[in-house]
Parts: C-alpha cells; structure tokens; sequence
DNA sequence: TTGCTCCTCACGTCACGTGAGGTGGC
DNA sequence: TTGCTCCTCACGTCACGTGAGGTGGC
C-alpha cells in the first residue's frame, strides 16, 4: 500500500500544500498515519477521500457541509438533501448577482444621458431609479387612457373620407381638446424635475413646463434653486401638490 | 443645518450602526464634527454621501472602489471605468456560479440512475462525469459513421417494393454485418464499466458485454474485481487496449 | 552537508457582527 | 438617577494565502 505526503497529495489534487493541511485542522480529511518526524502520511483511501472533497468543492459546499457529508453512516438521505440546499443557495447567489447587474445597466443607461458625470450625478440616478417604477406606471396608464380617444380618431378620419361622415371627426375634436388638457394637468401633478446643476428635486410653473423643450425624459427648464437652464430628468414626484 | 448621530444615520440608510462606525475606520465617511465626550456628528452632506456608498455597495462595489470613487476630483471617466470592472466581476460570478450548478445537476442525475446512494458512487460519478465529454464523442462519432448506411438501408427497401429492385438491399447486407462488427470492437475498446459494489473501472470481455442486458448508460456485467453481477454504468476508458 | 519539503505559529483577507466593559447626554 | 445611545477594544466569520523560523528526510 503506497503512502502519500502532504505535497504529494496536493500535486494530485491541482491543490496548495497549506489547503491539505487546512482540511487536517478542520478534520475533514485527517491523515491515517503520521511519521516520528510529525510528518503526515496518508493512504490510498485518503486520496480517494481528497478527490471527492475536491469534488465537492468544486459544486461550491462549504467545509462543514462537506464534513457532514462524509461523517454520514447513511448518507443516501443526507447527499440529496445537503445538494438540494446548494442548488438552492447557489441559484439564490445567482438571482442576487443579476439583480445587482440590472441596477448597474440602469445607472450606466442614466450616466449617460447626462452631459457631466460627477459623484452627485449617482445620487440623482440612484434617486430617479427609485422613483422609477411609479412614473413608468404613471406614464403607461396615460397611454392606456388615449387609447379609445385614438380609435375614435382613426375611425372618425376613415368614415370621414370614406363615407363624408364628417360630425363624428367634430366629436372626437370636442373630447380631445379637454382631455388634453386635463392629461397634462394630471401628468405635471405626477412628476418633478432634477437640476442637473445643483441636483435639487423641483417643480417649474405649469406653463413653463408644458412649453419647455423635451425629449423623452427631459425637459429644457430654469431651476429656481440656482437659476441654471437646462435639460432637467423627470422624476415622479414623491408627493402630489 | 440639521446634525445627525450615529444612530440616526444609520436608521436613515438602513443599515447598523457598527456599519457607520466602520466606514469611518476605512476612511469612506469621516464625521464632519465631534463632540466633546467623542460622539460622531454627521452633516446633511455627510448624509448624502453615505446614501451614495449604500447605493454603491448594494451594485456590489468593494468600500475600497468606492473610496475610489468618491475621493477623485475628476471622477467622470473613473466612475464609468470602475462601473464596467463591477459589471464584469458580477458577469464572471454569475458564470462561475452557472457551472457549479450545471456540475451540481450532472451529479444528481448520476445519482438518481443508481440504485443505493454512498460516498463511493459520488467519486464514481464524478469519474463519469470528468470521461463523459469523450465518451458523448464515441458515441455521436459512431453514429455519424452510420448514417451512410442507414440512407442506403431505406433506399434499398424503398427500391425494393416500388420497382422490385432487390440487389441494392443485398448490397446493403454484406456491408451492414461486417461494419456491424467493426463498430462493436470499436465502441468496445473505447469504453469501460464501473462496478457499482466495490467502484472499480474494469473492462469486461468482449462476449460478455456484447451479450448483456443493457440500458442506454449501463450494462449488465460481472466484475471481475469483487464478482458483483449487476448494472455497470459505462465511462469512457483512459487508454485504448 | 546541501537542497527540498514539511512543520507550526501567527497574521492578513472582506465587510462587517457580536459581545464586553465603559460612558455621554437627555 | 435611570434608560438609551454611543464609544473602543477584541475576537469571530470563511477558506485559505503568506511569510517566519525551524526541522525532517533523501
């Protein structure tokens, strides 16, 4: 029967000596013989015991689980338990990880809608993705109140030039003008705007607003803070006024 | 301008107190003041800033990158540097993880196929696993290797009954039995059986593995080790005899 | 005797958590 | 004065890595 040293068993297993004995203290793998010299000396059995520990650790167990694992006298229930809770841990780590990758792509997309990066420009980020969600809700369900107001429309144009029902093309415009109205009012009661100078959350007159120049999701604003003009982030507003 | 204790702080960012303590050990937010008996004393701005290492370390960063961040001047093409390293480290994490979990599913589909589950027959799958690439290759090799004659099987039969061309079919059988047991050898020398008793790797004669019982990954076969009769999981053999 | 390997402390990593024992501030 | 909060050590977590200083075994 040949015998292994601790450098030996290392180079067998892609290991550091220092972990071979690490495995020792935590008594996972506790060699079957010592030489006079206090040396360690292990055995075919432990060598096959190492490789499984490898194993094992290769599927990201931690020492413990691995060393309930061996010390099992009837393993068959313990073994799927023990990797069934890996698995779980290991798909939670996962899920946690792509989480944080999500957050890092919204931060990224953000910082670059910005002309100047600065450190507060994070917190202005990090601000709007938390209000995020509400002004993607606020937005959609404006989209979905237009919805019918943009059939009658179409159906008014078609059966207008199809068929010279002009009247109904009267009603639509009737309805619309209001309702325009009224949105906008709702939709400057539901968000503010980021200073991108002095980073301060305000609110600009309604007919500045509702003038002003914007993209998607900015608008060309004066802050009443610093007084700075510029493209303002809309954010929704964590209070209604 | 409102000053905040430790205490508060840390309820205002959800986080514990000794968190407070020790990002000002590693110099990521020192108090603006101190009292006289040696109370932390946080500003509005201290305040701000700690939102930003909170909303910093929940994307992952270490408080080392963040003390980067935040003590450059010019922080506009660092931040967008450190930002893209976070995301790579998260990538290669999620990757890692993603593998272990692939090895993790492998091991327990090995298992189930057993019959009695130890601390054995997880080295033994993991030997089955390692040898399992090669053995897929054998394995799709062959089968590529047939396909000729399998083309050439259906033509003749469809030729047969169609037009009463029975030749080609004659053809197809001289080929077929000497290639027949070409492939065996073949498929035979490349693979060996591990005994599910005592976990040897052995390879069987080659009668007896051609006769036997088999499964899709098993064979019926006496081990010539501890002479258990049973259902042999087949692995790819390390060398060719 | 000379290398090489191995041995055991003991400390470092990372971002805190957890007491212990003492004290400021209302 | 009594709670409550805060303070600073100092050690623990996890799986080792990294010297330091000494030594076994060929």
């Amino acid at each position: 029967m040949s015998k292994y040293t601790t450098g030996e068993i290392a180079k067998l297993c892609s290991v550091t000596v220092r972990t071979v004995q690490y495995y020792d203290t935590r008594g996972i793998l506790v060699p079957s013989e010592l030489t006079e010299g206090g040396r360690r000396l292990y055995s075919e059995d432990d060598l096959k015991k190492m490789r499984i520990i490898c194993f094992l650790r290769e599927l990201g167990l931690s020492i413990d689980a691995i060393g309930d694992l061996l010390s099992e006298e009837d393993p068959s229930s313990v073994i799927s338990l023990i990797l069934s809770q890996q698995e779980k841990a290991l798909k939670e780590e996962i899920d946690e990880r792509e989480q944080k990758l999500k957050k890092l792509n919204e931060l990224n997309s953000g910082l670059k809608s910005l002309n100047e990066i600065s450190v507060e420009s994070i917190s202005d980020i990090a601000y709007i993705m938390t209000r995020n969600e509400e002004l993607k809700k606020t937005r959609t369900g404006l989209l979905a109140s237009a919805i019918p107001l943009s059939v009658l429309q179409i159906s008014s144009i078609i059966l207008w030039i199809a068929k010279g029902i002009w009247w109904l093309f009267l009603v639509w415009a009737v309805v619309a003008i209001p309702y325009g109205v009224i949105a906008s009012k709702y939709y400057y009661r539901k968000v503010d705007y980021i200073c991108p100078k002095c980073h301060k959350v305000f609110k600009p007159k309604f007919k500045e607003a509702f003038l002003a120049k914007h993209t998607p999701a900015t608008r060309k604003l004066t802050c009443p803070s610093c007084a700075h003009v510029g493209f303002c982030v809309e954010v929704a507003s964590e209070k209604e006024v």
